[in-house]
DNA sequence: CCGATATTGTTATGATCATAACGATATCCG
DNA sequence: CGGATATCGTTATGATCATAACAATATCGG
């Protein structure tokens, strides 16, 4: 096994700075997010279906028919996002689509019966997965995150 | 202005389940993290810089020259996508790259001059934003929270 | 020394993401 | 009623992301 490369140059000071990459919370949102969603799709990737397109699925099922837009911003997705992510799953089966009768605009979105037969069989992995990734903190502490990130993404 | 568009078919309660899309640490990291990242871009925008092409030039500033792929592990990217990160940026002449003379393997990347000045003259704009972005939590909680997520993204 | 194994970087594929510009439809307001 | 304004969905562009397969190089073990 080769040395595990640390052969690049030695590291260099240069402005005497307090600044890491890791202090930035931005940084360990992502990673702690990558973490997460690795996860998931470590589980429920043998179902082919990503992070994103599962918690679209699990909106529908909590609210049944949506229209697109309106999904989208419940999964915080932009337009041309959830687009993208109900047609595949249109493609697949597991949602359909029609026309609102009273707003021409609009176009509903909602689970086909394998769509919904697929949530219920997916629900209780992704209970498990979340279990795992808050596997390193105890149960107070997994509160507080929880008050945390909510407060952080609310601004 | 149009009603805020709740049209669509009234909530359906299929399974009677405790199950939420709001208890997922993974959706609450994915939603935290854009809106770091939005924090962000919204300031370092004006420069044509992503957030990960900032970490990348953060990362070299703090470490000096470094291989392909061990500056991806240090900013959590795969392979592939550092790649198209460093040829972005050298594209920009903000990174130089050269080979490594005792591992023809590896590839070197370095910051330029210009790209030191840059990434000077971004740090205080960074550090702002995450400021921002923890602006909803007291000095207390944001120590509590870069615990939590460090804990989390070990695993 | 030399074959087995590991690492580096590349290529290809497919799925997110965000942004801007656009037409169609709906609502508001004077 | 009718124009101004807002919303919905689409299109286009460019940047992340993860994964798998691959050639080249380096290291290890016998």
């Amino acid at each position: 096994m080769p040395r595990t490369s640390t052969k690049a140059a030695a590291p260099v000071r240069r402005l005497a700075s307090d600044y890491r990459l890791e202090d930035q919370v931005g940084f360990l949102l992502r990673r702690a997010y990558q973490r997460a969603s690795s996860n998931l799709v470590d589980r429920i990737g043998s179902y082919d279906l990503t992070a994103p397109q599962y918690a679209t699925l699990a909106r529908l099922y909590e609210r049944g028919a949506l229209s697109q837009n309106l999904l989208g911003r419940l999964v915080a997705m932009e337009p041309a996002n959830i687009r993208d992510v109900v047609l595949r799953l249109k493609k697949r089966r597991l949602v359909a689509t029609r026309r609102d009768p009273t707003d021409k605009r609009l176009i509903l979105i909602d689970l086909t019966v394998a769509g919904t037969a697929l949530v219920e069989q997916l629900i209780p992995i992704e209970l498990a997965c979340t279990a795992r990734t808050l596997a390193p903190l105890k149960a107070d502490e997994r509160r507080v995150l929880y008050d945390l990130l909510g407060r952080l993404a609310e601004g």
